[in-house]
DNA sequence: AGCACGCCGACT
DNA sequence: GTCGGCGTGCTC
């Protein structure tokens, strides 16, 4: 007898192990590790993965495996064994690391439905009406008409039946191909025996023989005869005709053309730097390169070279950026140098699309993917080599479960086949940096830009001075100036605003009141489009007051500055002026991130306005100036990376200037100039960043010096929240070590979300081998035995939200 | 997570 | 008497 070890489909504590199920005869040898399957648990039907095979099990009344969902396994033993790790050292449940390794299509559905039966007495008509052609009738259905009590009553009485299927959406896409079902000889009097009056059939039948392929669209061959289906359906049933389903992927980037290209001669500094890399290669060596190179450096080319190399050994590459959609450039690239080896994964593909680009890997007529954190999943079997592009990203990091980083995940990956990991970019975390520096991970400097270009010159204007001097707009004099100037002479120009929406919150001038969300701490965001506003962490939505609700003032006023509002006051002051602006709101439909891109590489327009997401990638040679309106939004977040990251952001910003012949400025509105971190991104200064922060980091005994570890409890009762996490943390503190720093029981930065409170408790250690464990028994403790529904026990390893 | 089972309060 | 509330415990 068979057995398979089975990890049910249920994110539960308490279901967060392996059950056992007897594999039926005619499927041993079938079923393997690494499958999904349906099995019954308890009294439903549910998706499962078989994690191993056995003989015998301690389990005295074992169930079987329904069926098989899949024919070849979707995980390999290598990704089953990174998914241990992963369940380890992020404390999530088993299954979340599945899930986490495939497309989303592959998640189950489940729907429960009531079946009439056939066998019995019919059931009273009125019921019977409800149910559809065959014979079914959703439960939800029957719920929302109130009659589950009547129905299982059927059931009862063997009328009826309630049935739980398992459906995965994995649906492949195929279309209907058809040919001649005779030979070329036989054609002829095939062609007689027809009707003098069935033209459109001889047509078809002419058509066919014509094209000699053997199988043809079914659509083209109807376009083209001008013949329709039923046409084709009386050639069918006459046996003249055969047709057959083919499987065709979704292919998002299918009317597209790419224009091979080349490797490059690579620099001299390029050469330097690519070097070891190639020589891992080689060794079949495992090594993490830390590859620090500044804006238009050249790290593409080495990036392309290297899986070049990594092609021809006959491996495969990995190549995450951060959120791809945003560097339509970059996939360029790729699909550039490698054409129809490189399969795309990033968020702006549909459910269906991301699948197919998955199975394209997996039935590797695919070496090389590209795509964003997810990607570093890939089901490839012979990997030579990972690339994470813009390492320092925080998107790296998966803010649920399981709470991953990539670029962990991509080493322990890359350990395991023994190929090495680059670490590409401008302004590097400190963490890699610090490794680096450690020799931890090999460092590889690319420090000028290609063909010598000057960095960008950079000027820092302080706000507080440009107000003293009557100016209340959210222009200084000189980015105004230059902006007018680049207008005259037909330059483009970047505005980076890091704020969505049009003002961030509403205040009361009088009394000095701001809207908040009833359910969470935190103001609400305005929206202009609806004129409502919106609270970004529960969805809560109301209309703006036009009373002040405390003092009945009316002085309303709006705070802070949004895309929006920055694009109605360039129309102002300069009307003739073409706008592009991308935000969350102008980018949301499919393709128009590239569209407007597209807009503005062509010419059409002179300043492209955005957030975040234009701060990367772009490369047009008609941008001479980048203005940055508040260089401070981001340093005030009560988070100890808010400095590294306003640092990162503003020497990314500013590397979008002039990257080719035309020398670029850039312009840094701050209300606090003499801050080190805008002070060194103004000089484009890294290594002296690096020390200053290093300095601080040590001083506040934070990341790289410790790592650090997040629990969070929220319940709707403060006491409770507040009195846990007091638990907890005395609970922590006597089990670790004295070098561990415990910090709280204190109140989250936002204490409230969904009128639910939060407490935490942030951990900071250097080696502490038994704190996984001990954070594990937490959350065991909390879930099961208190049993109170409304309590949340949350665990960040390494978090990058303090929130 | 679901779902059944089981044990108490208010009703046709 | 029964319907239905949700506390408790199990799922190979």
């Amino acid at each position: 007898m068979q057995v398979a070890s089975v990890i049910v489909d249920v994110a539960a504590m308490q279901t967060d192990k392996e059950f056992d199920y007897i594999v039926p005869e005619k499927w041993e040898g079938l079923i393997q590790p690494g499958m999904r399957v349906v099995v019954p648990f308890g009294p439903r039907k549910i998706q499962g993965f078989v994690t191993a095979l056995k003989n015998k099990s301690n389990v005295k009344r074992l169930k079987s495996i329904i069926e098989p969902m899949d024919l070849l396994p979707v995980l390999n033993q290598e990704l089953l064994e990174l998914a241990d790790w992963l369940t380890e050292t992020t404390l999530c449940f088993k299954i979340s690391a599945y899930q986490a390794m495939l497309p989303a299509a592959m998640k189950a559905k489940y729907e429960k439905v009531f079946q009439i039966r056939e066998t019995a007495e019919p059931m009273d008509d009125k019921l019977a009406s409800l149910f559809n052609r065959n014979g079914e009738l959703a439960w939800e259905a029957a719920a929302k008409a109130g009659l589950l009590n009547s129905l299982r009553q059927e059931v009862k009485e063997n009328r009826a039946e309630l049935v739980y299927k398992v459906k995965s959406r994995d649906r492949k896409k195929s279309i209907r191909m058809i040919g001649l079902a005779l030979s070329d000889e036989d054609l002829g009097g095939h062609l007689d025996a027809l009707p003098a009056n069935a033209r459109k059939q001889k047509d078809v039948l002419h058509y066919l023989a014509a094209s000699g392929s053997p199988l043809l669209s079914a659509k083209e061959v109807m376009e083209q005869t001008d013949t329709s289906n039923s046409t084709l359906k009386s050639l069918l049933e006459k046996g003249f005709i055969v047709e057959r389903y083919q499987e065709v992927y979704r292919d998002p980037y299918e009317n597209r053309q790419f224009k091979k290209t080349e490797p490059l001669p690579l620099t001299n500094q390029q050469q330097e730097a690519i070097a070891p890399i190639l020589g891992s290669i080689e060794d079949v060596r495992h090594e993490t390169f830390l590859l620090y190179g500044v804006t238009g450096s050249g790290k593409t080319e080495i990036y392309l070279q290297s899986i070049q190399r990594v092609l021809e050994k006959g491996k495969e590459a990995i190549v995450l950026v951060p959120e791809i959609s945003l560097t339509p450039q970059m996939v360029h690239r790729f699909k550039g140098r490698f054409g129809d080896d490189v399969a795309v994964l990033h968020s702006g593909l549909s459910t269906g699309e991301k699948y197919d680009e998955w199975r394209k890997i997996q039935r590797k007529e695919v070496k090389v993917v590209v795509g964003a954190r997810s990607a570093v999943f890939a089901p490839f079997e012979n990997l030579g080599i990972v690339i994470i592009d813009e390492e320092h990203e925080t998107s790296y990091k998966q803010e649920e479960n399981p709470r991953y980083h990539a670029r962990e995940t991509a080493i322990k990956r890359a350990e395991f086949y023994q190929c090495p990991v680059i670490l590409g970019s401008a302004t590097p975390s400190l963490e890699s940096f610090a490794r680096a520096q450690k020799g931890v991970y090999h460092l590889l400097t690319l420090p000028n830009r290609m063909n010598n270009q000057q960095l960008p010159e950079v000027e820092i204007v302080d706000m507080r001075e440009e107000l003293r001097h009557g100016n209340r707009s959210m222009f200084s004099r000189a980015l105004f100036e230059k902006l007018t100037d680049r207008l005259e002479k037909g330059e483009q120009t970047v505005l980076f605003l890091n704020r969505r929406g049009h003002s961030s919150f509403i205040m009361c001038r009088d009394c000095g009141y701001v809207a908040g969300c009833p359910h969470c701490d935190i103001s609400l965001t305005y929206h202009r489009h609806s004129h409502r506003m919106k609270c970004h962490y529960c969805g809560f939505e109301e209309p703006v007051p036009s009373r002040c609700p405390e003092c009945n003032s009316d002085h309303i006023r709006y705070f802070g500055t949004g895309t929006q509002k920055v694009e109605d006051e360039l129309g102002k002051l300069l009307p003739h002026a073409r706008v592009v602006r991308m935000d969350v709101d102008t980018t949301s439909r499919k393709g128009a991130h590239e569209k407007l891109l597209q807009q503005f590489a062509e010419g059409k327009a002179d300043i492209l306005l955005g957030t975040q997401m234009i701060a990367k990638g772009l490369d047009f040679p008609n941008i001479t100036l980048v203005g940055v309106l508040s260089a401070d939004t981001m340093l005030h977040i009560p988070d100890f990376r808010s400095a590294e990251k306003t640092f990162q952001l503003l020497t990314q910003v500013s590397g979008r200037a002039g990257r080719h012949q035309l020398q670029g400025e850039v312009v840094i509105q701050t209300y606090t100039p003499e801050h080190y971190s805008i002070q060194l991104a103004g000089k484009q200064d890294y290594d002296q960043f690096y020390k200053e922060e290093m300095m601080m980091r040590k001083l506040g005994n934070y990341p790289p010096f410790y790592y650090l570890a997040l629990v969070t409890v929220s319940h709707e009762d403060v006491m409770i929240a507040s009195g846990v996490t007091e638990k907890i943390t005395q609970y922590i503190q006597a089990r670790l070590s004295d070098e561990a720093i415990i910090l709280g029981p204190v109140a989250s930065p936002i204490a409230r979300i969904n009128d639910r409170y939060r407490y935490q408790c942030l951990i900071k250690y250097k080696r502490e081998p038994k704190l996984n464990e001990i954070l594990k028994t937490v959350m065991e403790h909390y879930t099961k035995q208190q049993g109170d529904k409304s309590l949340q026990v949350a665990v960040d390893v390494n978090p990058f939200i303090m929130m």
